[in-house]
DNA sequence: AATGAATGAGGGTTCATTCAT
DNA sequence: GATGAATGAACCCTCATTCAT
């Protein structure tokens, strides 16, 4: 008889997103539900008919932040550019994603240090193949297109993700002396050019 | 009474010895002081004798891994070796020193989860630094020796640092897709062969 | 708008049908507003209509239980049966009563429980006395009917209603060793017979 | 190093009889644990160092209880009177045992009253069980020893026991109205009666 | 120095009750 | 009237830290 505006997967959603702004500001561990509460405007319970437990919170914000990194970058992988173009684009677009809001990248570190029995399930793996695979792909294509030589070594799309990641670590903690932009485009330029070389 | 002559810097040592091998099994957040008591042969009470809390357990653990790691890099940086030879023996002994006990590879996650006030001083910015610098020093030597052109660009000590941690960071969370040995040796070949290539 | 010409008093009394068949099943503590409206087919604020508190739904369903209790047994008393054989139906329809729904006949203990401030009143006394007034009454019936000695001891009544209490007591408790029927009756008998025999 | 007079079963004990005393005050279920901790004296947590949970109280309380009244009962039967005197004494003793603390008989009915998943198990079977035995061995004796004949109804024990039960019911609920010892008395007397004259 | 029993603040979770729709 | 989302007080339990022995 009431239908009530407020749609259950919105106000979830709200809640969420209040959830990994505190995680962002704060970090997971030290954020209690109460914190949620308050950045969500919400009671302390309400937090609750959404959501199982703060454990099930983590989970959740893991998805979501996932999810958004990963829809970014497959939209690059399937545009019609040049290859190399494309895999420069998305390098840039790994960095500047992460480099946009420095505290929401933090959160990784969160999402990685979650352990223990009955902790959430934070799927790294998962995204890294994704990420693994979309470079592949792109190198393959830029094979095809006679960009690079035939025999690219499988360990490529690792080393891609991994330079990019590794450089965007040392600058989130030491934002000062690392410059995560110029970094990855150099590191690219140096890899591409080491494959074409040999 | 105490048959050991267990000074207090050596049951200090002890103690921290064992919260490291507890970390490194179960993560630093579900380890409970009890834990670390119980596998170090102590009491509870006995852990506050020689730290001051459970955070400042985790600092003096940072701190001995990170000077165990940078231990092992130094060594190899002032041999007598050729400077590109130094370099890819660095690179394999930082990935060695990793994969030798992923238990221990993973505290890092746990290190850079932590924050919030009050919170152990984690400070990877110095151990960063300190490996780049001593990449930075391999690359001049590099150049001197005539191994490698002398336009080097600056970034590239972050690369390769990044490079290493970023590919270490997919074993981690994906042993069985990604090995990080052979990824970490083709990516500083085609790195070096990019350098050399321009 | 509503179909059913469900008035106020109806609705509650379905409610509270509802309400005494969760606590038969479940037991009164451990039963949440929330699955008294789900068995009842309502929502949780509609309960509120017409029960002011949690403890309100629980001294509403003392009162039915008791009044249904009391109502079968006053119908047998006041039949036109020689005394005795009242009397004996009383205890049989006792027994019965309870045997039909053993969930429900357990529901007593939770009534039993029933303490702390602010608690809902449930008037045990009462049941209890009006059972003793009518066995009296039956008693007083015998003893005019001849079919037993005079000095009859006030204590008689009481005796009579503890001893089918505590026989479905056990039978509750232990379903399988104690057949409430049978000993009920005996006991009866032998009782009966101890008046007579003095 | 530090033997600490405090033995953990003592202490384990203490607080249990704490427990029971609060309970027999105000109930189960109205109780909280830092109820409990202040009547023992001690902290909350202390609590928690002695029993694993609130169920875990209300178990261990009624082992004490049930213990306490059939050690009792035991030694009555096990003395060297003739049966039937013995028989007296232990329906006595039940009534005596109830009278003495009426706010610990209470307790019985929390116990009854402890349902759902999870919650502690009470066993009242084995208790009940028990008394039936001792009594059906008493009226063995009493049989052999010539003071009753022999057909004695199997259901006797359960009788006996259900009067006692029973009336002390009725005297827990509305002890202005019902005398336990008396009426006690009387039914077995009735009883005993019946059982000869037949 | 070592112990480990004791503490009690803290936080996750539940659920009776309210109230805007 | 009916609803059910929202509330927040309450409570169980944990565990870092203390301290008497």
């Amino acid at each position: 008889m009431s239908p009530r505006p407020v749609n259950k997967d919105e106000k979830r959603a709200e809640i969420l997103d209040a959830a990994i702004r505190v995680f962002a500001r704060a970090g997971f561990h030290p954020t209690k539900i109460e914190d949620v509460a308050r950045e969500a405007g919400v009671a302390k319970g309400t937090i609750y008919l959404y959501f199982t437990s703060r454990d099930d919170i983590l989970a959740a914000a893991f998805e979501r932040f996932a999810d958004e990194a990963l829809r970014g970058v497959r939209a690059l992988v399937e545009s019609a550019e040049p290859a190399l173009d494309r895999l420069h684009a998305l390098v840039r677009a790994m960095v500047a994603g992460a480099t946009a809001e420095p505290e929401l990248a933090r959160i990784v570190f969160d999402f990685w240090a979650v352990r223990g029995p009955g902790a959430a399930t934070v799927d790294f793996a998962r995204i890294y193949a994704e990420h693994r695979r979309l470079i592949a792909l792109l190198l393959d294509r830029a094979v095809a297109e006679g960009a690079l030589p035939a025999d690219v070594p499988e360990q490529t799309p690792a080393v891609l993700v991994g330079l990019v990641e590794g450089v965007l670590l040392q600058w989130l903690v030491d934002p000062a002396r690392v410059a995560p932009g110029p970094a990855a485009d150099a590191a690219t330029d140096l890899l591409l050019a080491g494959l074409t070389a040999r």
